[in-house]
Order: structure tokens, then C-alpha cells, then sequence
DNA sequence: CTGAAAGCGCTTACAG
DNA sequence: CTGAAAGCGCTTACAG
């Protein structure tokens, strides 16, 4: 059996009260104990037991993150942040993967309770009504990353989707594109995809230009139905020079369209993408994209609920910068 | 504060004993009993606090899961797959990110004892002799998913490198190519580095072709490392109509690299990767390449686990089969 | 069928 | 400066 503080203790001919002191760096014995203490501590190897702490203290030092995928290059990237910030900070990270299942969700909310953990992430989730009751109801702090709980009192940190996606369109706008396809997600994704395809209208209406609805194609932000999305807009929207596409992937998958068809990015199609995930460098030509800083989000996630664990200090909904890394797939016109 | 075992226990007005037995399906009670209380948890909407319950079991129900890297593609994969089967078994991962560091793994493996885990797996590592003692005197069950340590005792699930490599290197071969090189990984790499190295070298001489070292560039399965390494390896293999790269990631440089100098894929030069990674079909063309079953090592790798933690049952490691995933990137050579 | 009590490994007043 | 004791929320013999 490991050793206990009761082992420690009688080895060092001290009380308990006085080993948990000194592990604690708490003051109340001599610099001769404290050495005697931890020489023993180090000679048995002995490590306290984090669930009888976490038991009486009511911390567990551990958060529980919510992810709807794990193997996602968006996903991914947050999670990094988030892990990197939480060890900077003693904290473990308990992972679940909700599938985007609400019933999981659920689930895994009961366990994360009895698992006391102090405190919970959700990631780019579209929230239910009884998820998002669950969350505050859980007496925990909690913040959203990369999505937010309208009409909620959640903290969130995320990109301003509208925005983003009008400065995407805008940067086409600018480059001289005036019919501009869209590649959307999934149209009700209230955070990825209603808001991406607003922003990218307001674009288009302030340079006053009109565009039917043909387009616009749905996908569910993947490789695949980003190729299938590509050719239906390839038949509906004539005359199209440039697509904004809501993701990375679609607009991988765009591209792939592209090349079968013959069709020369950026030279007769220029597409700009979102997210600026690892595959925006790998695709060939390397992709224009609107970049979120997925890392960072996790990052300032983690860190808020550390600081409101920590220090009780309140929790302050983040809007993040986004900016717009060029690469090779966007061609400018020159015809006005 | 939330209700605990005793507020039930008042509540339904029995001993804690008795709502112990019936949260774990013990026996000992009436039918009746069973419903009081049971009405009473409902009620009270009481949830066992699983510190407590690990404390006095001896079992925390979370595995640790240490990993090089959280947000590449391969060790994703085999993350979704450890969490499923942690899930479908009652069990939470405590995900680390050893960022590949000697020192942080030793940390982490402290911090997963103190929180007095139930098991850990050990994702794609190169372990060092320090690590490794460390992990076997962790006295708790280990398993390492795609990696191995020569000489120890550690069970393990991954493919056979070499075996794959050579499979990759056949086939090729048997394409009718004959100067084939090869975009190595770093050559230190234990497991996914020399093994690979040796499988290719194994098929190239079991085709009587003898090929220089100049038909072997190093990189690091990164896409840029991937990149350079080709650009090496266009410079010092003469007359190479095909190359094997170490993974997907290096295969995809190789492709950027080949059609920035105007070089044709397939028809010009072949590829084949290594992974079978989600980039694999997104690439121009699709990329033809050998697939390790990530996700299912993770899965059984944690089912091993479990099966140990919770039946005693003995580990033994597995070599899980590949297969060549066939796409658009290796051409039939008919010279021959 | 049921409960009182000890104990898991800690921390934290309290007393000296 | 130091220790005895209570308590965190459970489970598990033990006794009835």
C-alpha cells in the first residue's frame, strides 16, 4: 500500500496536524521539523491522497470539459488551450464527449457532479434550454467557448461570428468579387451558422449587392458536404467568381470540386475559408481563411474559471479578435 | 450545499447503511424501503459524491491518458476512441498533454497518483528508461497504445511498424516501381521512426533493388518537415518514380512540394502515406495510404484496461492488422 | 431486513 | 510550536 500521512507522521515522530502544516506550507512548526517532516515524506515517497482532500477542502482541482468531438481540428486546438492552461494552473481536465448528443450531454453532467468537479468548460455546443438549466443549476462557475447561450447569463469566449463572416465576405468584396458564392453550415447552428451567413449578407448589402438565395448551399461544415455543397453552387450561382465558405473543411472540399471540374483556384475561383485550422496550410493552393484563435480561446477559458474558482473573481464574457491570414486562393479582380 | 447520504438517509427516515445498499443494489431491504428511498434521492435530487466513494473503495473510476499531443489528427483519433470505451464502461479520462517532455510526463504521473487513478494508457511515446520505471511503479495497470518499450513488460496495442512500412514499400513494389525513396520521420524514433525505416529497406532488398541512403530524407511527420524532406529527396534520388512517406503529413508536403515544381501525382511520381488520417482524403489528388486503425487501438486499449482494473484479467498485448487504404496517388508502372 | 460504528486519508479549529 | 479530535461523505463488516 502507499504510504499515508499517518505513516509519514509516526516516521517523523510528529502529529498529523503537523505533516499536513508543512505540505500545506501552512505556519506553525520549526525549520527543524519541517525538514525532519518532508525528509521522511521524500524517503517513503509519499504523495497525499487527492480524493481524501479534495473530500474535506471541497475542491477537487479538477474541471470538466464538454466537447462535441474530440477528433475535430477545431475542437482539438481548444482543447490544447485548455489542458496547457489548466496544468499551468494545478488543474486536471476530465474530457467528454458529448457526440453532440443531448442525452450524453446529460450524462455526463451527473458525473462531472459526483465527480465534484469545480468547475466545467463547454465547448462550441448549441445549447439546449434543458442543458443550459442543467449548467446554471449546477452551482458551479462554467464557461462557453467558441459558442454562447443567447438570453443566457453563461460567460462565453468566442469570435463575433457576424463579423467575422462580413470581414470574410468584405475581404472578397475589396479584392473586386461581386458575385460570391456562400458554402454555409448547418443553417441552424445558431452559432456557426445562422450568424456566418448574416454577416455575410450584410456584406454583400452594404456594397449593394443583391444575391439570390441559389447562392447559398447548406453542408454541415465537413469535407464532404463541402464537396457536394461546391457542385450544387457550381449549377445554381452563375457567373460566380468567389465562395466564402463557413469552414476549413468545406472549403478543402471546395476545392477538390474545383479541381475535378477543371476549375483553376484562385485563377477563375477564388475561395476564402474559415477557421485557419492546420489543413488551411496543407491544401494546395494554400487557403485564404478567417482566422479564429482557437488556442487562445481555450487558453482564456480555462483561465477565467481559474480566476473565479480561485479568486472569486467575476466572470467577463470575451469577444476575440479575429483577422483574415492570406494565403493563395484568393485572386483580386481588377474589373471594378 | 447539496444533499448528502445522510439527508437522504433522515428523509426516508433509515440508517445511511440501508440507502447505501439500495444506491449500490445491494441486497438487504424491502421492496418498500427501496422505493422510499429511492422517491427520497429523486426528491432531493442526490447525487453520491464519488470522492468520498473513491476514498473508501479504493477506486476513483478515471483512468489517465498521457499523450505527445492533443490536437494532431493520429493522437485525436485514438483519444475518441479511449474516451468511448472509458464512457461506455463508467469510467472518466483525466486527458495530460506531455507536449513530448520528459519532465512533464514525470509531473503528470505524480499528479494522476495523487488523484489516485484507476489505471493509465499511454499514448505514442517514446519512452525513456526514467519514464518507464516510473509507469511500472506506479503499481497500477498501464497500457500503451501505439508505442511499446523494447525490454519491458508494459502491455501494449499498436500495429507492426516494420511489418506496415514493408507492406506500404511492397506495394509500391509491386506497382512496378523499382527506385523508390523514402520520407523518413526522425530517425531516434523507436516506434514509428527506424521500424519504418527497416520495413522499407526489408521489401526493397527482398526485390533485389538496392537503393542508397540518398533515397532517404529525414523529417519529423510534420507537413513542413514533410515539404523540405521532399524537396531533398527530388534533389539526390535520381530517376525516383515513387516515394513512401512516414505519415500522412509528410506525404501531404510531399504533394505540395511535387506541384509547386510542376511535378504530376501519380503520373509523374507516386505516393503512398502512412496513418490514413482524415487529410489523407482531403489532398489533391486523394492520397493512397496505409491505415492504422487508430480508434480501435484506443478502444481496446482501454477495454484491456478495464477488463484488468475490474476482472483481474491479464493484459496481453496486441499487434492490431493494417491495410493499405487505396486512392489516387500511386500509378501503375508497366515497364517491367 | 436494518442500524451503529469504524474507517478511508486528509484538514482544521481548538486547546495548550 | 504542537497534538487530539472532529468531520468531510461515503462503505462495510458486525450485531441484532
Amino acid at each position: 500500500m502507499n504510504p499515508t500521512i499517518k505513516d509519514v507522521a509516526r516516521e517523523a515522530g510528529v502529529s498529523v496536524a503537523t505533516v499536513s502544516r508543512v505540505l500545506n506550507n501552512l505556519p506553525g512548526y520549526t525549520e527543524e521539523t519541517r525538514r525532519r517532516v518532508l525528509k521522511v515524506i521524500k524517503e517513503l515517497g509519499y504523495q497525499p491522497n487527492a480524493l481524501a482532500r479534495g473530500l474535506v477542502c471541497k475542491r477537487s482541482h479538477t474541471i470538466g470539459i464538454l466537447m462535441p468531438s474530440l477528433s475535430s481540428m477545431v475542437t482539438s486546438e481548444m482543447l490544447k488551450g485548455i489542458e496547457r492552461q489548466a496544468h499551468n494552473n494545478e488543474k486536471s481536465v476530465i474530457v467528454c464527449n458529448t457526440d453532440n448528443d443531448g442525452i450524453r450531454t446529460l450524462e455526463y453532467l451527473d458525473v462531472l457532479k459526483e465527480k465534484q468537479v469545480d468547475g466545467i468548460i463547454v465547448v462550441s455546443a448549441n445549447l439546449t434550454p434543458v442543458q443550459y438549466r442543467k449548467l446554471v443549476q449546477f452551482k458551479k462557475p462554467v464557461v462557453l467557448v467558441s459558442t454562447c447561450y443567447a438570453g443566457g447569463t453563461l460567460p462565453y469566449v468566442k469570435v463575433d461570428d457576424e463579423a467575422a463572416a462580413y470581414d470574410a465576405t468584405l475581404y472578397l468584396l475589396k479584392k473586386g468579387h461581386r458575385r460570391i458564392g456562400m458554402l454555409s453550415g448547418t443553417k441552424e447552428d445558431r452559432i456557426a451558422g445562422f450568424p456566418r451567413i448574416q454577416g455575410y449578407k450584410r456584406a454583400l448589402a452594404e456594397y449593394g449587392v443583391t444575391l439570390g438565395e441559389e447562392f447559398i448551399a447548406y453542408g454541415d461544415f465537413t469535407f464532404r458536404s463541402g464537396i457536394k455543397a461546391m457542385a450544387q453552387l457550381l449549377e445554381t450561382a452563375s457567373g460566380m467568381t468567389a465562395v466564402f465558405a463557413a469552414s476549413d473543411e468545406m472549403a478543402a472540399g471546395a476545392l477538390v470540386c474545383a479541381y475535378k471540374r477543371g476549375i483553376k483556384v484562385p485563377d477563375d475561383l477564388s475561395i476564402i475559408g474559415y477557421d485557419n485550422t492546420q489543413i488551411a496550410e496543407m491544401t494546395i493552393p494554400p487557403l485564404t481563411t478567417l482566422s479564429q484563435p482557437f488556442y487562445h480561446m481555450g487558453e482564456l477559458g480555462m483561465m477565467m474559471l481559474i480566476d473565479n474558482i480561485e479568486q472569486g473573481k467575476k466572470m467577463e464574457s470575451r469577444i476575440l479578435p479575429h483577422t483574415i491570414q492570406e494565403r493563395e486562393t484568393v485572386k483580386e479582380l481588377f474589373q471594378k
